[in-house]
DNA sequence: CCGCCGTTTCCACTGAGTGGAATTAGGGGG
DNA sequence: CCCCCTAATTCCACTCAGTGGAAACGGCGG
């Protein structure tokens, strides 16, 4: 009768599989391990089926099961898949070497970020430290997409329909302050229709310019560089946007010709 | 009728996430895109049925669709995952930091990795360079079991009947040569059993040692040493089986005052 | 403009999946 | 040491979500 079709006001699609990846999404960074009943709590889902589904995820490889047997956590499977992801991207393949480089050279952090949802998920951040030893290299990490310049840029660089639903889902979690934090966001906006880039201070003495790169066929990018431990002045805001705009276009034509 | 029940001669478990996964795991590093035909080959699902479970990935964030429509990609969603793994890695919150000082000190790669399936994936590989700015940190790669010190570390490590059972598969993998090397594996395993490390030249002038650790409520990891071009030689074969044994029987008493 | 090939949609069928209820297992306290 | 309490798992009848072959679609090359 229903073939596949919509089961909760949603389009086409399969449940099972849609709540067993709402059940990995369960785990967010710092959770070691979850039981059944805390996922059933966290998804919503019925007990009996996140028991079901957990066997399954365990099965394939993707939960690894404590030996307590009273609950999960994440298997290396999820990490393999990550490295594929990174070792697929073309745009990461591109510019990394050069990211590398530009951090090296310029004595900042050079990071790009694309979108997960409502946040920023850096595919490559790489941290610039005088003590070259701990440069450090992260990705996976999120940042809130509304308060960052990473998630502003891409904000730019995106559709005017997502945009707006993006902006919607904001409103929804930051029930305080949404006024004068859309206005904020759209001041960035127009930042980067003007400059080429935004500059915001999410983090204390920290600052990040931010510009998007589009382009066809694939998601919506956000390139950023950062500077701690510093004093916020226009003239240094200035001086990290025309790194940045310089960077980004070095990236652009790169990328062009693929 | 049949109420989530073996389907085909496996266990319980709920098909269709198992298929999805499946799905996910056909991105295999190295490949930029998928299209559905291609999936469907390489997981021998049917066509219709892998057109709908993509579309079903694509909608909670798993894959991204190429704009040309006929293609997919792992979006970033599966790095937050990966990195919410790593975040949560008890083990690799503990002995993380001490891999990196090691590394450091001794100047040589310390490596931490766990299976999946008939492969290690390392959680942290911390590669070593003279110069240290090019000092490397890489997540989710994949090596082979049996071919490796960590894989046979590994091997060691877990129960008898689960080794057995990883071997079988091996000598499917592997027509040819198939004695010798489950001969070469058993031997590094006796290694470890006497000397507590084993020896392995996967590739050419690489000397890496390895060995398990082995942990109540979680799975078996393996920790490695390595040396790039070197010439092979007892005496530093040896010196790198004294430093791991020590660095791991350290690392276990960290961990175990967890 | 017209085939061609791969992808998506359609559709009738049915067994995979569901979730409330019953059962089992664990672990903490008496 | 045993019993209770809590949480996970299994059971089960029901039914709709999922299936996959076939038809329709659509983009691309000629």
């Amino acid at each position: 009768m229903a073939q596949a079709r919509r089961y909760a006001g949603g389009v086409d699609g399969n449940r099972s599989l849609e709540r067993g990846i709402e059940i990995l999404r369960a785990f967010r960074p710092g959770v070691d391990t979850l039981g059944n009943g805390e996922i059933a709590e966290r998804t919503g889902l019925p007990r009996s089926t996140v028991s079901r589904l957990t066997r399954t995820l365990v099965n394939s490889g993707m939960l690894d099961e404590v030996r307590n047997q009273r609950t999960y956590r994440l298997a290396a499977s999820v990490i393999s898949i990550g490295h594929a992801m990174r070792t697929g991207s073309p745009v990461l393949n591109a510019i990394g070497p050069m990211m590398r480089a530009e951090s090296a050279k310029r004595r900042l952090n050079v990071g790009l970020a694309t979108a997960d949802r409502t946040m920023m998920v850096y595919l490559e951040s790489i941290r610039y430290s005088p003590r070259a030893a701990l440069r450090n290299v992260v990705a996976g990490q999120q940042v809130p997409m509304e308060l960052t310049s990473l998630g502003r840029a891409y904000l730019a660089g995106i559709a005017e329909a997502e945009r707006e639903q993006l902006l919607k889902q904001f409103k929804r979690r930051t029930a305080a302050a949404t006024k004068a934090l859309l206005t904020d966001v759209r001041r960035s906006i127009s930042a980067l229709e003007r400059d080429g880039y935004c500059a915001v201070s999410w983090q204390p003495a920290v600052l990040a310019v931010a510009t998007p790169i589009v382009l066809e066929g694939l998601p919506v990018y956000a390139l950023n560089m950062s500077l701690q431990n510093v004093e916020r002045s226009d003239a240094l805001t200035n001086e990290l946007g025309a790194y940045l705009t310089a960077f980004a276009a070095k990236c652009k034509e790169v990328l062009a010709g693929r």
